[in-house]
DNA sequence: GTGGTCTAGACCACG
DNA sequence: GTGGTCTAGACCACA
């Protein structure tokens, strides 16, 4: 499951980190049943505050997505309502979609043309392709902790 | 001077606002001794708090990127620095570029396509150059020249 | 509005909170629209840390029971679902007459005889009583703030 | 010995079982030489983890209330200090009375009345009678004597 | 090993 | 003044 943070962004980290896990429940990355990586793992990985990580997951949590279990770790639940994701993936498609207009918008007013922020989308597209790829090979839990780079 | 706030959105009102300002300062939609709104106008236009408002105005002025001059109003500043705005456009731009890719990556986690993506793309564009036309036609906000009158 | 913490408790303090403010809210002692003290002042007030109310706030809010307003304070809702109310404050007088019925039942192990037990719930309800009585009169906000006493 | 748990209770499982054996010790339902139940049966009998079970006999063994015999089992000690369990039976009462208060408080905040309430423990007090009665004609549980066997 | 609670203190954002 | 986020570290409970 790659996540990926933003240190500078205006979004909180543990909004940021949250937003990706729902995309990927309701996506279906992450199946029902499937399990979170354990609070500290995802904290150390992700090199931010245990406590941050446990906020996001009890807010996961009282939204049903996930759920909790002492002792054994956290799961991702089968999707309730009657339309189940469906209108949740909806919803937060719709989000983003207003997200993303925002940043265009700004990336005009910053004087950025069409064709720049068309060769940005390729790319950005083709990043992204790159890490999820590179992740489903990945050797389990190996990665580096709190490296500086990137802040 | 159009600006566009997201409500549901992760970064803040105050933050959005600003980067708005920064961006039509920094593109030339603004030009130097160009008058902001009034600090109640734009509150009210965009539905905010006063006080909200005050400290974005209150953040440029300390930015050096505009002034407020008491009783008057709040105005563009001509660039200070040597390389002057051009650093500050390059920084913002390289922000937007991260920001944008991570819209980007979270579209994709939520099962966006390509296609669908690069229609948003154009939608977008189009949108906000509607915004952009339509307001030039607009009652070009009173700007009012530094007369000497009051303090 | 009254709340009662007991330290050496094994229920967590959060939880303590969290169940009496509820309470509150399902039995009308709080009323939709009424404010809740602020988080810092309930904090203070208690002798907790201000992160395990907003803790308890988050959940409350979570639940449905209040809303949370930024810079405003946090609030009463009205009851959403269709029977309202009614379901939870019966769900809630349940769970309180199963942990009252396990209070008995170790109370008998302990040897009490039916008679002391008669005697006690007659003192704890005036006490509880005098504490809302008085809380009735309370001059606003003139509380001493971490007691050591009853620790 | 009967022992009853709260599933969805406030306080830890392993809690609730330490108590109603210290209760049960304390009160002389358990007297010195009688044997607990094997960590096994009892884990199977209330539906929880053998490792709960496990630490609840520890700390009981650390409080010097029961000692473990490696292959045979665990028994109640004869209690040591001067005033032996006289003491350690009021402190639980003491305990108990704070908890049943706090649980009566909490009923009252729901809407409870004096007369609901003596209704319920009246009902409470009848239950443990009559659960622990049923159990008197049990199977006495096989205690060993201290067999000088093993080590 | 897992999650859960609590503390203390910092800094930010909104009204 | 209000709520919101984040950090760091301690200790507890469950499997």
């Amino acid at each position: 499951m790659h996540i990926r943070i933003e240190r500078g962004s205006s979004s909180p980290i543990s909004r940021q980190i949250m937003e990706q896990i729902r995309a990927h429940c309701l996506s279906g990355t992450l199946q029902p049943g499937d399990s979170l990586p354990s609070v500290r793992k995802l904290a150390t990985r992700l090199g931010v505050n245990v406590n941050t990580v446990v906020r996001v997951y009890e807010r996961l949590a009282a939204e049903g997505l996930v759920e909790m279990r002492h002792g054994e770790g956290t799961f991702v639940l089968p999707q309730s309502g009657v339309s189940g994701n469906r209108e949740q993936l909806a919803e937060q498609r719709e989000q983003l979609e207003r997200e993303f207009s925002a940043v265009v918008h700004r990336g005009i007013l910053l004087g950025l043309t069409a064709t720049e922020l068309r060769k940005l989308l390729t790319n950005s597209i083709a990043d992204t392709r790159a890490n999820l790829k590179s992740e489903a090979v990945e050797q389990p839990e190996s990665r580096p902790v709190k490296t500086e780079s990137g802040r």
